[in-house]
DNA sequence: TTCTTTTTCCAAAACGTTTTGGTAGATTAT
DNA sequence: ATAATCTACCAAAACGTTTTGGAAAAAGAA
């Protein structure tokens, strides 16, 4: 029975003040030698900084945070109830956000709450500052948290748009131009009869890319029945091929376009399961989210994909939000340019100055 | 041509002085009532209570650190090249983690680095006091990471084991235990050919499970040739559906147990493709991730699941990383239990106590 | 009553930085 | 030679908490 020893785990780190003794500096001229003033002598700066890096000092960053009123980090706050949270799409961007972060020696503190505590939880966040601002993603028509953030001047920035997105900066990928031009190449290809195999659209990524296709059709003057839209509902696992074979039992049908490239591959099976043949009787064409556990490779050759680049959502969501927080100019929105990769007949002419097109021959 | 005006974004938070002067009572007492100390009357606890919530404070997270030498956060570094980042039970994981750390008030901090950069981000993570300890995952085999947190004494947990796992806390689903008895219990119904459709062995987990499956035929002195393994390589979508056609070509095959419910549900649509019948000449059995992507309810009366929450692994990672942060006893590892519920006729009585058994009639 | 104990409060130090407002000495200008 | 400027440094205050070591007042014990 005795009692509790010493932990053991007392780390005791080297301050600033370890330094100014060492160096027999004041701490003063430690910080600005260390934090790039120029009223600090070039000899001296290099003797700080050698001390420095020999004894292994690293700046207490909540002392740092304390005295500068700023956290050097960035909040993300997600609902825990939401199916949103799986979305493969999210790990996409969070990947990018995070490699990005780094190069303004941000940090990322991630929480989530039952829906009814978001609002609290971000409020709590700034109050507490342990944040800077915040990034959220999947904004809801009449968003309370857009309220909230708008309302209490907190720096944040959305992944995707709503209504009244020209009053935040917000990133998005071009749902709408995406499917509007690859619809018009199929088109202008010469199909006449298109399945779209389309997500769920209680999404309003998915929303857009029926909205762009059927664009398409309006400006290449064909018939709105000459798209078909089939959509997946969530959970969605193998829903590209069991909308795949329905589409397929249409014989007037030329050309599917996918809304995701999990789906077309889930499709590929039905149509190989089919009297059908890629590339020959039946024009493939789908969004590849380049996610890192689809693997499309094989197909590249025999189908056309639209592209646009999560991780660079990731970063020009971090790059916004930093403006933010800095509070340069006026909040504005950046669209994430597409980039288009064709099969060899189909019509590059077609498509828009704004893509990277790329044709295989 | 002017100046930058103020950023009007200054918010000025109400500190611990703010209620000392509102009050007039010492910060010191402010801090004691609020934290819980015996020593302030009830009537003051009640006065100062009353006034932080009508005036909002919210104490400064950073000036707490500073004092306590404690971050109150913990750290989740990934390595950003892995394919790993994207697996789906991360993000249950990680979801179970963010649920639970709020009972200690904790916050998450994320970040990713080159697979080189990871050790010198635990180094600064840990020196800057952003973080208290931090949650690995997916061990190799004489991890790196591993022998410099155990070097340095930095407390963490992994999800997952390796080799010396008796060194650290760790959390894992009994992936060998799982399976060994999903397939015990098939074998004692009655199955002598049995396919097990395995994920990617290049994962441990693959690995325990298949070892599992295996160690059931021992036990019940069935050839080891009554298995036939079928592994998934990764990116793996699909794998399910042309791994079911690849084992239905077997007509001896009269069960299926697959590792995934994806798996099972791309697996059910080649059954169906085929001659056989779930239930009635093909008994099915799988591992349901409880992914929520993936439903697998129409599935239910139709084939027998094993189930281990991956919530469940959150929640277990953060106690035991705090009982680490906190020093308390030696560390030590946790099985999550696992759940089966089998189809009515086969033999529950060939369950190991240490599952939860449920059986449909 | 007087002494002791308990209750309730507080002043001051500490945590590790950054920033403000200097000053002393060297250099340049007059 | 004196004044003005520039260079290189520093003491002290500040950020907002928690904790330590009391001390005054109230209650209880003798």
């Amino acid at each position: 029975m005795h009692d509790d020893g010493p932990t053991g785990r007392e780390r005791d780190q080297v301050t600033i003040k370890d330094l100014s003794a060492e160096l027999d500096l004041s701490i003063t001229t430690i910080s600005r030698a260390l934090n790039g003033y120029s009223d600090v002598s070039a000899k001296t700066r290099e003797r700080v900084q050698q001390a420095a890096r020999d004894m292994g000092y690293t700046p207490n960053r909540n002392a740092q945070r304390l005295v500068t009123q700023k956290s050097h980090s960035i909040g993300w706050i997600k609902g825990d109830g939401s199916q949103h949270f799986v979305d493969p799409h999210f790990v996409e961007v969070f990947a990018g956000v995070l490699r990005e972060v780094k190069n303004y020696d941000y940090d990322v503190v991630f929480a989530s709450g039952d829906e009814k505590e978001i609002i609290p939880l971000y409020e709590r966040y700034v109050k507490d500052q342990s944040v800077d601002g915040f990034i959220l993603e999947l904004p809801q028509p009449n968003d309370a948290r857009i309220d909230y953030l708008l309302d209490a001047d907190i720096p944040f920035v959305v992944h995707g748009r709503e209504a009244r997105s020209d009053k935040y900066a917000w990133v998005d990928i071009d749902n709408f131009g995406l499917f509007e031009t690859l619809t018009t190449v199929l088109i202008g290809a010469g199909h006449k009869h298109i399945a779209f195999i389309n997500g769920d659209e209680h999404y309003s990524f998915a929303v857009e890319r029926r909205r762009g296709a059927q664009a398409a059709l309006e400006k290449m003057n064909l018939a709105p029945d000459s798209l078909t839209i089939y959509n997946a509902v969530h959970p969605m696992v193998h829903a590209g091929f069991q909308l795949t074979q329905k589409a397929l039992e249409d014989p007037t049908i030329t050309a599917i376009i996918y809304s995701s490239a999990v789906m077309a591959v889930e499709g590929q099976a039905a149509i190989e399961g089919s009297s059908r043949t890629i590339g020959e009787d039946l024009e493939i064409a789908t969004m590849d989210d380049e996610l890192r556990h689809v693997d499309v490779s094989h197909l590249e050759d025999k189908i056309s994909f639209v592209r646009a680049p999560l991780n660079d959502s990731g970063h020009a969501l971090v790059r916004q939000l930093m403006q933010r927080i800095q509070n340069k100019g006026a909040p504005s929105g950046e669209l994430i340019p597409g980039r288009i990769k064709l099969r060899p007949n189909l019509p590059a002419h077609l498509v828009p100055d704004c893509f990277e097109v790329e044709q295989a021959k």
